[in-house]
DNA sequence: TTGAGGTTTTACAGTTTTTTTACAGGTCTT
DNA sequence: AAGACCTGTAAAAAAACTGTAAAACCTCAA
C-alpha cells in the first residue's frame, strides 16, 4: 500500500492529516493546497499531467482553460521557499513533476580536491 | 507486441514516457522530437518516407512544402549529438531511416593489421 | 450580514516550442 | 555541365504554454 506519509531531509508531509513541515516549521496550507501537494507527493519521481491534477483535485473534465493550477502551484512553491523550484518542475506542456530532495554528495565543484587528513 | 524500450550501446528510448538517454545522460526532447524519434525508432532499420513522418507525426496530409520535418530532424541530430548523422540517415528523395548503433569490431580499418602475438 | 480567509478569474508579461522564411548546398537526370 | 529537385541551416515569426499580481468571487462562522 502506499506510505502513510511523505519525508525527506526538509518536507514533511502526512497524507491523512494533511500537515506539512518545512524544515520543521509547520507549514500553513489551505485544502486545495494540501490535495495539490498530496498528489504531486503521491506521485514523486512522476510527472504529473495539468489534466490529471484538474481532474482529481478540481474535478474538472475536458479541455478548459483556467489558471486555478498555476496559481495554486505558485502558492505551494512560494510557501516552499528556496526550495520550492527546486522541488515543483515545470514539465512544459505536459504538467508537473515533484523531485524528492536528495543532499548533493559533495560541494559545488566536482569532488573533494584534498584529502581532510 | 512492439517493445517498450529501445536500446543501444548509447542511446535508450522509452516509448511510453519519451524518456530518452544518450550516454547516460538525459536528453532533453520536446514533445514533437519525442514523437518524431518514436517513429524512427519504431521502425529501425526502415526507411520511413516524409509523407509518412509528416503525416503521423504532424497530421499533414497532401503535399504540402514545409520545412518542418527537416528542422525536426536537425534538432534531433544536434541532440545526439556526434551519433546524429550516424543514427538518422537521410534517404534522398524518399525519407529517413534510423539505424541501430554498432559497436565497430575491429579498429578504424578492415581488420587486425598485425596478429598481436 | 459581515468580514476574513480561501479560491477562481482576469489580464498581461515572460518563456518555450513549433513553424515559416530565405537561401545555401547537395543530388540526380539528361 | 545545366537544370530540376531535394535537403540542410540559421534566423525570424508565430503559436502555445506558464508565471504572476491583483481583483473578483465565494463561503461560512460569528
Amino acid at each position: 500500500m502506499a506510505p502513510a506519509r511523505y519525508q525527506d531531509e526538509h518536507l514533511t508531509f502526512d497524507f491523512a492529516s494533511g500537515a506539512a513541515h518545512c524544515d520543521s516549521q509547520p507549514m500553513v496550507l489551505t485544502r486545495k493546497e494540501q490535495e495539490l501537494l498530496a498528489m504531486l507527493l503521491g506521485n514523486q519521481g512522476e510527472i504529473v499531467p495539468r489534466q490529471v491534477l484538474l481532474s482529481r483535485v478540481w474535478g474538472y473534465h475536458l479541455e478548459c482553460r483556467t489558471r486555478t493550477l498555476d496559481v495554486h502551484i505558485r502558492r505551494l512553491r512560494k510557501k516552499l521557499g528556496a526550495l520550492g523550484d527546486i522541488y515543483i518542475e515545470t514539465i512544459f506542456g505536459v504538467g508537473y513533476r515533484f523531485q524528492r530532495y536528495r543532499e548533493p554528495r559533495y560541494g559545488p565543484s566536482f569532488g573533494p580536491a584534498l584529502a581532510t587528513a
